[in-house]
RNA sequence: GGUCCGGUAGUUAAGUUGGUUAUAACGCCGGCCUGUCACGCCGGAGGCCGCGGGUUCGAGUCCCGUCCGGACCGCCA
């Protein structure tokens, strides 16, 4: 092995006073001041008979000047210093020279030089580059930087994505105060649920065999909190849902909580909207029109095929069942008869499509990623030739694909792409196929430069139900209040109930849902017999709350905001781990501290726990 | 559980139809350089091509399996 012939430097006290300045502030107006820095060694140009080093501290860049004039001693230690190094410099602000002056910045207009430098901590060499001027270098692999998060907090990119968390932490707490509301902390350690997602147990060392559960939400206790008179409470508060990931979702993520006592839903959007209004203006210096639009999701789920749509971008879903009927194509026709709805997206400009690219739709995305039965699809050429079916004449006649031409707008030039499917499914299916093209033709823009979509879903269904079990599950969460006009439905078509519920949806992304609750016993009792839950089990999973609805429950709704999403939104990424300080891999794993981790047999012996390993295939 | 993409010096990437010594840039180490600012110039070191198996005279390259990362489906009241 070569040995590296680094000299490394001493490491020193720091006999330095405190910090005058942080390296992001000196200007113009310091000149001839005395200062003293602290911070990390960015970049270091050695000329020779003079070096330039980048102090860097969370705050910016600072250039200092060591040169032998100035100071020999510090001068052979600036020769020794390498990047990362942590160091404390005394020195005398000075301008700089028209000619050297860094316009790119903010502190471009003078330098340090220095008169004492103190090596306060080295550093080894870097797995990967965190350097302020790195931006346009490559970024080394995310799970490089994971495992050295600390590293990659370091580059500025990063930090200000969490610099723009905690302002939004602070102007949260800001809006909340002002409506009145109080900050209530609830318990972490919780009763396991099982309806909805899967929870994260915590064994009980006191009461072998029973478990705590983590939150999914404070849902009930923030009920409680109504019912004990607190009128309008809120809290930033950490949940935990053990499901797999994704880019937008981590399995223990941040919620801004919300409840209102004698709220309806105007109550809440009025609240929702001034908040989000405030940390757009506050923050990022943008004024949102207000109010947010609305959308029913039955509307949402029609022309655009999801409950979260992206408005940024038009391909709306037409439905084309009319314009088919009595075509004769075995395919639609069947479809049509068993009630089942045809669909189609007309995409501007893509009339010229080529067979293979086509194909590769069909096959690839429309059949193995979303799914549906296949692709039919019409093509209107650019050149104004004959309008091309992927389905023969014969056994689609061109009178039909006219008809659906003609009723969804297609103008020559255009593609119109069409599915086939039971009613709500084959809007599902091609709203994915809507997005698929978006991102494909790159109609969605990216970052943090707008526009900013906000759009309110309202009347979502109350209840949903599952094939496998036979049986219906609340949508959003039991408690849920059923729609004034559809009490009665309740009783004779559960399916068609619309419930008081409500998301928040920007540009395409889930980032808030709430309800207003049911105060009333009779309802509540009817809700349990939909979710076939008996009253002994009520009793035994939800007896608390129940209970105390009987102790004078004040009509009361609320809200729960997605923090991370709203953080990731405003700071122009689409990956939620870009704004957690210490985030999960997408199996769940935190690479730094490599958790989960096994633990120790007394450990769980004292949790009277026996592991038991998945058999190995 | 499934589909797809990726894994090659410290980092980011290239690597042809399977063929001699696996390239480049940045970083690192050494040297030179007194106004740079992603300083520059010269030189050098650095590789279990994720891991295991197979095909082949020969595998970074082809096949199978596996691990890790990512995107998505399922899942997420």
């Amino acid at each position: 092995m070569h040995e590296q012939q680094t000299v490394r430097l001493q490491t020193e006290v720091d006999t330095h006073a405190s910090r005058t300045h942080t390296c992001g502030e000196l200007s113009e107006g310091h000149v001839e001041h005395h200062v003293i820095l602290k911070g990390w060694v960015d970049t270091r140009r050695d000329l020779g008979g003079v070096i330039f080093i980048d102090l860097r501290d969370r705050f910016g860049l600072t250039q200092i000047v060591f040169s032998p004039q100035d100071n020999q001693a510090a001068y052979n230690k600036a020769e020794n210093l390498r990047s990362e190094d942590v160091i404390s410099v005394k020195g005398t602000v000075r301008l700089r020279s028209n000619d050297t002056i860094n316009p790119k910045l903010p502190t471009g207009k003078v330098e340090v030089r220095i008169e004492d430098v103190l090596v306060l901590n080295t550093a080894n060499a870097l797995p990967f580059s965190v350097s302020s001027h790195e931006e346009k270098r490559n970024l080394a692999n995310e799970e490089l930087r994971l495992t050295y998060r600390y590293l990659d907090l370091r580059r500025p990119e990063l930090l200000e994505k969490l610099v723009l968390r905690h302002k939004v932490y602070q102007a949260t707490r800001n809006v909340f105060v002002k409506h009145g509301f109080m900050e209530v902390e609830t318990p972490v350690l919780m009763k396991s649920t099982p309806e909805g997602a899967r929870d994260f147990l915590v064994p009980s060392r006191v009461h072998a065999g029973q478990f705590y559960a983590l939150p999914q939400s404070p849902q009930t206790y923030k009920q409680i909190l109504m019912i004990a008179g607190f009128d309008r409470y809120f809290q930033i508060v950490k949940c935990f849902r053990d499901e797999d990931l994704r880019a937008d979702r981590q399995p223990e993520f941040t919620q801004v909580d919300v409840e209102i006592s004698f709220a309806n839903e105007e109550t809440v959007y009025n609240i929702t909207e001034d908040l989000l209004a405030t940390l757009w203006k506050e923050i990022l210096d943008i004024e949102l029109p207000l109010p947010f639009p609305r959308m029913t999701y039955q509307e949402a789920i029609t022309k655009y095929g999801s409950d979260k749509p992206d408005l940024r971008f038009g391909l709306e879903i037409h439905d084309l069942s009319h314009a088919f009927e009595g075509s004769g194509f075995r395919v639609f026709d069947n479809v049509l008869a068993s009630g089942g709805k045809i669909v189609g997206i007309n995409v501007p400009g893509q009339g010229d499509r080529g067979r293979g690219a086509m194909d590769r739709l069909d096959k690839d995305v429309v059949r193995k990623r979303i799914g549906a039965g296949g692709l039919v699809y019409f093509k209107l050429p650019s050149d104004g030739s004959e309008t091309y079916s992927s389905v023969k004449a014969e056994v689609l006649p061109a009178s039909a694909v006219e008809k659906a031409v003609e009723a969804i707008g297609a103008k020559q030039g255009d593609l119109v792409l069409v599915l086939a499917g039971k009613d709500h499914q084959v809007h599902e299916q091609m709203g994915a196929l809507r997005l698929h093209m978006a991102k494909d033709l790159n109609l969605i823009p990216q970052g943090n430069q707008g526009p900013w979509s906000f759009l309110w879903v309202t009347d979502f269904p109350l209840l949903e139900w599952d094939e496998d079990s036979q049986r219906y599950y609340a949508m959003h969460h039991p408690f849920t209040s059923p729609h004034p006009d559809d009490m009665e439905s309740m009783f004779d078509n559960p399916g068609a109930t619309r419930a008081r519920g409500y998301d928040i949806v920007l540009n395409g992304h889930e980032i808030g849902g709430g309800s207003i609750r049911i105060h009333n016993r009779d309802i509540q009792s009817q809700m349990f017999k939909l979710l076939d839950i008996d009253e002994e089990e009520a009793e035994r999973r939800f007896g608390f709350l129940l209970k105390a609805f009987d102790y004078g429950a004040p009509p009361h709704g609320g809200i729960a905001m997605g923090l991370d999403r709203i953080v990731m939104l405003m700071g122009g990424t689409e990956n939620i781990r870009d704004v957690i300080a210490f985030p999960k891999t997408q199996s769940a794993q935190e690479l730094m501290v490599q958790s989960p981790d096994i633990v120790d047999d007394h450990q769980l012996n004292d949790l009277h726990i026996r592991v038991e390993m998945p058999p190995e295939e």
